[in-house]
RNA sequence: GUGAGCGUAGCUCAGUUGGUUAGAGCACCAGGUUGUGGCCCUGGGGGUCGUGGGUUCAAUUCCCAUCGCUCACCCCA
């Protein structure tokens, strides 16, 4: 039997309601602040996510859908939707036509590790790009919507993390700072940070090994070094969310495994789920879309997992969706009626009345059952001496009250099934 | 890439100190008087016990390998 892919999931009929909710949950919340969605492909050019997210990432270094097609580019399936975003607001000049463009998507996205709870190999995020603007209320706004799309989903347990990491001059500085003040115990550090040492000394911070964090504990820290600017913009976002009524704390700890990121970066983590407890995390990345070949320009945004966010939502059991229904079943009494039967559901579909009845020739009774199992408001029954005169009787499933309506006044039966 | 656990009907699982036709619940199908549901009752279909090899008179039960799933580490949504 072949089975779907390590990693992967077919989201069956009986999930789809609750996809569907929460997609529609997400939507009026970016709705409400204004967001456009936009779709991009699934791949893209390798050499996009290589630039965008950092040669250094693991993201990168070993975790993309990298593939050559026949003409021997190298794609990549992408595994995360800002680099493309930010590709598609360039290409297209997207800042032209208004000078802050506010973009979000809902997507499925690619990465190539072993799958546990709450992690596959293809998963789904929805997210937000606000691209144009430097001002720390987008960043509030950024937390504000995540923040609020969980509460919508009826999601309590939830820990907002924030951080600030600074412009890319006071990074550099604090980077020089951190260098000195690891320099004489280098050689303490895992294998890991000490090749981080090298290329990307912020993400020694992401390191769990005991020993590591011992060293650097006591470290001095980027919040610390902040610029003025940084810091005042650290501020606002603060002082918004408590306005917001929004519960946060500060996590100096917080680099994000991304490079793109200046200023603010945030995580929204789930007590509900298993040991991937992020549920969402963004934050301000104003050096990508010089990076990416646009003119310099700030953004901020921020991602969130789909399986994760409902697997916390089921775990908590925060919200429910309604029983699916169909507003009639057409039972044929006689088999001969068979073709009737589908004539008459033709009918009643194009008033737009969801209809169903059975193909099988089964009986009566299992035609009954089917339409219990199918949540029938109405059964309609089409047969016997009834029919031959004309009439059809018209049962409500949930009181068992029957009406007899002549099949010449189909309006009458319309009407009634609608009500 | 590393580690641990698990693989018996569509689903959730029981079972065998190795020994006749492998079980339950749910689901599915049929029937419970000949045109009617949800409860209940009766009956039925469905499994090469993940796959391959080994030990044995005999394996689903023991051993090995392999594949898959799950969870965790790394890291991330």
């Amino acid at each position: 039997m072949i089975k779907s892919v390590t990693g992967t999931k077919d989201i069956l009929p009986s999930d789809i309601p609750r996809w569907i909710y929460l997609e529609k949950t997400v939507e009026n919340v970016f709705n409400n602040f204004n967001y456009k969605e936009i779709r991009t492909p699934v791949f893209e050019e390798t050499s996009l996510f290589a630039r965008g997210i950092g040669e250094e990432t693991d993201i990168v270094g070993k975790e993309m859908y990298t593939f050559k097609d026949r003409s021997d580019t190298s794609l990549t399936l992408k595994p995360e939707m800002t680099a493309a975003v930010v590709r598609s607001y360039v290409e297209h000049s997207l800042g032209a036509q208004q000078s802050l463009v506010k973009l979000f998507y809902i997507s499925p996205m690619f990465r190539q590790e072993r799958p546990q709870a709450g992690r596959f190999r293809q998963f789904h995020q929805f997210g937000a790009e606000a691209i144009g603007s430097p001002s720390p209320l987008l960043d509030a706004e950024m937390v504000q919507m995540a923040y609020e799309i969980l509460k919508s989903l009826g999601l309590k347990n939830l820990t907002i993390k924030i951080n600030s990491l600074g412009t890319p001059k006071t990074r550099e500085n604090y980077k020089k700072i951190l260098k000195n003040y690891l320099a004489d115990k280098k050689d303490k550090l895992s294998e890991d940070s000490r090749r981080r040492f090298e290329t990307n000394i912020l993400r020694i911070f992401d390191s769990k090994i005991e020993s590591d964090q011992i060293i650097i504990k006591d470290a001095p820290k980027l919040i610390d070094h902040l610029d003025e600017e940084s810091k005042a913009d650290f501020e606002v976002v603060k002082n918004q969310l408590s306005k917001f009524g929004i519960p946060f704390t500060i996590d100096p700890s917080l680099v994000r495994g991304l490079d793109y990121y200046t200023k603010l970066t945030f995580e929204i983590d789930s007590g509900s789920v298993g040991a991937q407890t992020a549920l969402c995390g963004g934050g301000r990345y104003d050096l990508l879309i010089e990076t990416l070949g646009g003119k310099p320009t700030p953004a901020t945004g921020f991602a969130a997992g789909i399986e994760r966010i409902l697997l916390a939502c089921e775990n908590e059991k925060s919200f429910t969706v309604p029983e699916q229904t169909i507003n009639v079943y057409l039972i044929r009494i006689d088999n001969d009626l068979e073709s009737v039967v589908s004539e008459l559901a033709g009918k009643l579909r194009k008033e737009n009345l969801s209809v169903d009845f059975d193909y099988l020739q089964r009986s009566v009774k299992a035609q009954m059952r089917e339409a219990n199992k199918l949540n029938a408001k109405y059964v309609l029954f089409i047969g016997g001496d009834e029919y031959k005169e004309g009439l059809l009787k018209l049962k409500n499933m949930s009181d068992g009250a029957e009406k007899i309506l002549s099949l010449e006044k189909i309006h009458e039966l319309i009407s009634t099934i609608k009500k």
